[in-house]
DNA sequence: CATACTATTGATTGATCGTTCAACTTAATC
DNA sequence: GATTAAGTTGAACGATCAATCAATAGTATG
């Protein structure tokens, strides 16, 4: 029991969800402070401004992302490429629990605050980073089945740009297709990496709808 | 020499230009008033609120979408394809020439007003769509040489994927790298489909970077 | 109990938000 | 030149914005 910050816990946390439902600016101080339950002294004694409360939601999400997103998929799911679909069908979940009004809270905050905001555009590039590595460690562990020249980085950033675009466009149309149909082809692209040119030569677009959910 | 509504055209390119530089909700009225050197009651005479100059703008956007992104690059390059990575080096232009300030300004506000906006919503899709449907009559000039079962609608989307994913990092982190990257491997994945399986055996991310930039 | 530090309260600040409107000017029509 | 309509003005509105701070309460240490 850490008696601890709770009101800083509390009011953490109310940003986070606030910040990720309509951004930062959208949000009003008195509004997170409604959704915490807390008064402005106690926000503005834990955060000096409105600005150091988003950098702390960021360095938030730097922690949960091993926890809530990366470990839950790699708990069950075993292969490394699996688990790289297995993240994305994450984000795909989310979108449907949402009804879409829920996109990446890093995504957003990246268009949002990237120029306006030094530090927090520091602290979205290191989540974006996480994330990257977290997807370019699964690759690596496929090295075996990749071609040696596949620059698996630049694979990892991919596989990122294709969630980001995809989560923009569903929520665009308020769809989910766009973003399975972007999966889909990372998919396809991926699965022509592992053949490696050798194999393969059927209909892609027969087979892998298929494949396609068996994470 | 058309008279017309001077105020009015003032009004809606500096809440255009402002909205793209810093969002909808971040741009007050007052800061677009004093940008297109226009008062307060000129701006409700021609749109009554403010969601409606969004609106406008994004009605704009459709319009602009054919001369400014599109009939560009047509003009200089010939061969469909091309033409396709001639628009996405469209957007890597604006990303230097503006420092990365600037992103796409529909994916912009398709993640700040997708859900609070459904007029905008709708424009935002809109725009997407007229976007996809010029990628797509690329593809489908192009089809020739791709394989009959490859779903192109799918495809264009998936390059608007690309763009706007790749764009998002670019902003992040301040670096054209991972834009440049990005459109990398969607060129080596057409290229994939163009081979269509049956040649293609060397590397990759050698030979491509070569190839790149000659549109 | 006293001292010191941490935490919380909430009324209040000046600035800015989007919006209104009655008065006014300009341009076109008869 | 009178009438009508289109366009423009800018002061003012209430609401909300992020932020302040003196006062108070709670808690731990000596």
């Amino acid at each position: 029991m850490t008696p601890a910050n709770d009101t800083r816990d509390r009011i953490l946390e109310a940003a986070r969800q606030l910040f990720l439902a309509q951004g930062y600016t959208a949000t009003g101080i008195a509004q997170i402070l409604k959704h915490a339950d807390a008064k402005s002294g106690s926000l503005y004694y834990f955060f000096p401004t409105k600005e150091d409360l988003l950098l702390a939601v960021l360095e938030r999400y730097k922690e949960l992302l091993w926890p809530l997103v990366i470990q839950p998929v790699f708990d069950r799911v075993a292969d490394p490429i699996e688990r790289i679909f297995g993240i994305l069908d994450g984000y795909r979940r989310m979108l449907l629990m949402t009804q879409f009004t829920h996109g990446c809270p890093i995504g957003n905050l990246a268009l949002e605050m990237s120029e306006v905001s030094p530090g927090a555009r520091q602290l979205i590039a290191e989540n974006f980073t996480g994330w990257r590595k977290a997807v370019e460690r699964c690759l690596d562990e496929a090295s075996d089945r990749l071609p040696e020249d596949v620059d698996r980085a630049a694979l990892a950033a991919f596989v990122l740009t294709v969630m980001e675009g995809g989560m923009m466009q569903a929520r665009a149309y308020r769809s989910i297709e766009p973003f399975e149909s972007a999966v889909l082809l990372l998919r396809d692209y991926i699965d022509r990496l592992l053949a490696h040119g050798t194999q393969w030569g059927g209909s892609p677009d027969d087979e892998l709808p298929a494949r396609w959910r068996e994470n």
